[in-house]
Order: C-alpha cells, then structure tokens, then sequence
RNA sequence: GCGCCUUUAGCUCAACUGGAUAGAGCAACGGCCUUCGAAGCCGUAGGUUAGAGGUUCGAAUCCUCUAAGGCGCACCA
C-alpha cells in the first residue's frame, strides 16, 4: 500500500468512526465507505457521500447528518486540513497534501514494480484469447482481440492476479479440411493446372503463397500423389505454416501466449470422452433422433444443443466442453474468454457446460469484443474474410505502427462499437494521441539528460517539501493513483482505464512543465526535487504504457 | 420474430458502475517559443446524454416502452 493509499484507508476509516460516535447507524446497518476524488478541486481533495447514504436509515436530512459526521469527526488523524459540507450533503475533505512526497522516494525505489498491487490475491486466472483458426491472416478483429486480452493480462498481472495467457488451435473439424483442400487447389493453380477451390475455401493472399511455395519446392511431386494422403500433407503443411506465421504476426504485435492448445489433442488423450462422461455422470446428457444431446436449457439456454451428431462426429461444442473442463482441472479459479462479438450468441451455452460440470456460472467471465470498421478518407472499408480481402493485422501495423495500433485499441473499452479512422492513426502529428503520452516521456527523459550534462542529478531521497505548488501537488496526486488505477482496471476487466489514466498523468505533467522550469542553477535544492519528481514521472508512465503493450522512447 | 451490444458536443470517445456545473481529443476561434523538446500549454465556443414514462434526496448510469444501427439465433466452426 502506498502512502495515498493509506491515506485513503484511513480517512475511510475514521469516518466510519464518526458515524458509529454520532449514532447515527449502527456497525451493521453502515454502508460501505465511498470516497471519490471531486472533479473539480474546489470540492476538496476527497470527498464522501456518506450523509446521503446514511439519510435513509437516520432517518435525517443528509446536510444534517452531514453536520453530525463532522462535529465527530477526528481532524487531527487523517492530514486534514479543513472538512466542508457542499451540495445536497457531500463532506469534502481538504488534505494536508505534505504526505504526497512521500511518494517520490517510494516510486524511485520501486522502479518497474510501481502499480503493482496484491488485490488479486494470487487468484488463478485463465485468459483465452485471440484463438483465431490457424485459416488464414489475423484480421483487424483479431488485432483487438489481442491488443485488449494482452493488456489485460498485463493488468491483471500487475494487480496480483496469477494469469496465464492461452491460445486454443481449432487444428480439427471442418475448417481445417479447407485448408487442406484450399492449398491443394492453389498448389495445382500454382503448376498452371486447373482447380477449382472447395466450396468454403480460403481465398487469402497467404493461401496462395503457401501453394506456389509447394509447387516450388516440390515441383509436381504432389500432382500423381493417392488423394488422401495429398491431403493428409497439405493439412500438414497448411496448420504448420499458419501456425508458424500466426505466432510470429503475434509476436510482432507483442502479445505472447504461456500456453498454446490444440483441440486435437482432446481427441487424443481421452478428455472429450472423460468430459462427455461427466455430463452424463450429472444427467444432463439424453438421446434424441440419433444424436446425443446437452440439456443446457436446464442453465438458461434457449435450446439443447447437440453434442454427437447422427453421422457420430462432434459439433463444435464438445471438445470445447472438454477444453474448459480442462482448464478448470488445470486449477484455474477464474477462466475469461475474449470473443469476437459474432460469438456472443455461444455464452449461454457454455456458461451452461461450466455449470453442468458442477462449477458456478461466473467461474466463466466472457469478455464480448465488438466489431471494428476501419475508415479510409471517410469511407468505410469493406472486409470479408471469405474472399480474402480483409485488412490484416500485419498490414494495420505497417501502415499505422505497432504503438499507435496498439494504443488506439487500448483506449477504447471493449464492448462498444470501434471506428477505427486510418487517416488518424497515420497522422504523425498532435492529432494522434499515442504521441501525447509518448511525447512526455522523451521530454522527460531530454530534461534528465541535461541534467545529466550540468552534473545534477536525481535527489534520490531526504527533503521533498520544496515541492508544493499547485502543479506539482497536480502531479504527485495522479501519481499515487496508479495503484489503484490499475487495482480497478484488472477487478472491472477494463484496461482501457489505463488508457485514460496515461492520457491523465500526460496531461498533468505537461502542465506542470509549461507553468514552471524544472532546471535551474540558482536553485538547486529545488531543481533536484524536481528531478527526482519527473523521473517518478517518467516511471510510472513507462510502466502504464507497458501494461497496453506500447514502448517508452527517450527520443522521437 | 427472439436474444445480446451500441446510441453522450459537428466527428471519435470518456465519465471512478447512482453523485456536485456530463469531460477529453480532433475540427473552429483567440493567445503563449532569442530560457529545460510547440508532437506542448492557456483560454473561448460547442449538450434537453436518441425519445417517452418510472424508481429516489439525486439518473448518461437502474426498470419499462419506443426508435435507429450492429451482431447472433445449426446435428457450421
């Protein structure tokens, strides 16, 4: 817990003391204490709604209770300054904020540790995301899907989660016949020979790569080849070969994954027949017109779904069932699933299979990624995956730039509907708002290396109390909120709150930096506080702009 | 037809999950560089939070209805 933290706690404390002293509810019937930051500061440093929640039970006017509250209050254990009551009922608190630089010092020490917070409480969590058929390019959807679940991961991480990153490979069923079947046909397209491709082929650029890479290499070998073992090769090669470039484009977008896992696999090992045992060991398997049902609406689903066709395969589902049972064997307490917004339709299902494998319904979080629509010169740009046209990841990146990509998905929550403008995202200038957080660290860092040159350096500790205009007490605020910032990012799963709190500490430097100078010979006392005060800047935005995957540079 | 998501400034989005005068960026307008990086700062203008009811001290937020857009609704994956 930092100092801001603590500070907190103990405001919160002794006003739920104040309000046991002032009898105005009892410990049971006390609400729990929340303590906001005001918008606008002339309403304090903190303030709390608690009259308002208590007006209920007092049976009082809030503004009364309010009066209550404060006559009982304890002023001398808290930094407080002075308390009033404002509006409808609020108290506000103004701080003592000499606590605050406490915070350089802490910051310094902890260096790339600064966020990190133990509210997680080592929970074991499974993160699946991306977990795009290894069938063609990673498209602009996947992008989010990574740019989201990886900076989640990262928060989740931080916060004091015990996370592990997982990619499920769709390397059986259907689609990867298509593959097969679509690199075949561009293998023979490839030696000049006529083929048609299969119904629903893959009609993407790296298809026909990977088919002149054969005919290449190979020549015609495949052409006389028995059909069925062709095909066993081309599947082969097709997974491998997506598998391989997929990985990479991952890598390049810096996201990794602790486990990749191959839905073969539960074909292999006996964990579908095992997870297809346990649903019926709890009776929520029957039979019906020769397939093998799951009676998920006995959980809330529309229908039952089917689980063994009548040709005797599987649907989709069952290995999935037999995948998340998996995980839950693994000891994972928490399993969250990124999904594509098209897949939102599956929740109720699965969450039923969670459920009739005897665990509770929000042992399963799925967090719904919306659809994004990239705009070119104010035009919306068609994709289809089908014919191949889709704007890839690789090419996102190339066009716009692996930080402004990942900054703009990060910035945006996931659940709501993106409009990603192209023109925007390219623009090398203050339009772009990747620059602004970025800019401010480089300026940081050109500050320090003058400092350098002028033989000042850092103050690493000792007296920080010349540190206490409005601007700097600005910035040392939003330091100390880091932690929490991050605490709360990873508990609501929304890590476009790091976003919003990079933009903020950003924001609050940069006017810092333009209302007063940090380097100053006459003062030197001052100036290497200060040092000390945008290195502790520096930090943290270097840590937050690693939790959403986008670098720090000292230059630009 | 049913389910889920979305609707906030001209545009793209926030709003600490029920709090005070709904905030940022871009676009517009006006200022600030012979001193640490102007990719920055300061200011002005811009709103019936899609619409109508309801819940309560208090609603962009919760409930109901309506409208618009998106995505789903397989013995496909």
């Amino acid at each position: 817990m930092n100092i801001v933290e603590q500070v907190k706690s103990k405001l919160k404390q002794e006003i739920a003391a104040a309000v046991i002293k002032a009898n105005l509810a009892t410990e049971e019937q006390i609400p729990d204490v929340v303590l906001e930051i005001p918008k606008d500061k002339v309403n304090g440093d903190y303030s709390t709604n608690m009259a308002m929640q208590l007006a209920r039970v007092a049976k009082k006017a809030p503004r009364m209770i309010a009066e209550e509250l404060v006559a009982h209050f304890d002023n001398s254990k808290a930094s407080i300054e002075k308390i009033e009551i404002a509006g409808p009922g609020f108290i506000n608190f103004y701080m003592n904020n000499s606590y605050l630089t406490d915070l350089i010092p802490a910051i310094l020490d902890a260096g790339d540790q600064y966020g990190e917070t133990s509210i997680g409480n080592q929970e074991k969590v499974q993160v699946e995301f991306v977990s795009a058929n290894p069938t063609g390019d990673l498209h602009l959807g996947h992008a989010r899907g990574a740019a989201v679940g990886d900076s989640l991961c990262n928060v989740l991480a931080k916060a004091g989660y015990d996370v592990s990153r997982e990619y499920y490979i769709n390397d059986a069923g259907n689609q990867i016949n298509n593959l097969a079947l679509s690199v075949e046909a561009r293998y023979f397209q490839a030696l000049g020979m006529d083929k048609s491709m299969p119904e629903s082929g893959y009609h993407g650029e790296d298809i026909i790569g990977i088919g002149k890479k054969l005919a290449e290499e190979f020549g015609d070998k495949f052409v006389e080849m028995d059909e069925k073992e062709r095909f066993d090769q081309f599947r082969e090669y097709g997974m491998k070969y997506e598998m391989a470039k997929l990985k990479q484009d991952l890598e390049d977008f810096r996201v990794s994954f602790d486990v990749w896992y191959s839905e073969t696999s539960l074909y292999h090992n006996g964990k579908i027949d095992a997870a297809l045992q346990n649903l019926r060991d709890n009776g929520y398997i029957y039979e019906q017109d020769g397939a093998t049902w799951f009676r998920s609406t006995e959980f809330g689903d529309d229908k039952d779904r089917v689980l063994i066709k009548q040709d005797g395969s599987y649907t989709y589902l069952t290995p999935d069932i037999a995948y998340h049972r998996d995980k839950l064997e693994r000891g994972f307490e928490k399993l969250i699933n990124v999904w594509g917004a098209d897949h939102h339709g599956y929740i109720p299902r699965m969450k039923a299979a969670i459920q009739a494998l005897g665990n509770n319904a929000d042992t399963l979080e799925v967090e719904i990624i919306q659809l994004v629509h990239l705009y070119k010169n104010g035009e919306k740009m068609k994709m289809s995956k089908r014919t191949g046209k889709a704007v890839t990841m690789r090419d996102l990146v190339e066009e716009v730039g692996l930080d402004a990509t990942r900054y703009f998905f990060a910035m945006r929550s996931a659940d709501t509907h993106l409009d990603f403008d192209l023109d925007l995202a390219v623009s090398q200038s203050n339009e772009n708002p990747v620059y602004y957080a970025q800019y401010a660290h480089a300026r940081i860092s050109s500050i320090l290396r003058q400092a350098e040159e002028q033989n000042l350096a850092a103050a690493a500790q000792g007296d920080f109390s010349v540190i206490q205009s409005e601007k700097e007490i600005d910035v040392l605020k939003k330091l100390g909120e880091f932690p929490e910032a991050v605490g709360e990012a990873a508990q609501k799963r929304m890590p476009h709150r790091i976003t919003n709190y990079i933009f903020e500490l950003a924001s609050v430097f940069h006017s810092f930096y333009n209302a007063e100078k940090v380097l100053d010979l006459e003062q030197v006392e001052k100036t290497t506080a200060r040092l000390a005060l945008i290195k502790a800047v520096q930090t943290t935005l270097k840590n937050a702009l690693a939790l959403i995957g986008v670098s720090a540079p000292e230059k630009m």
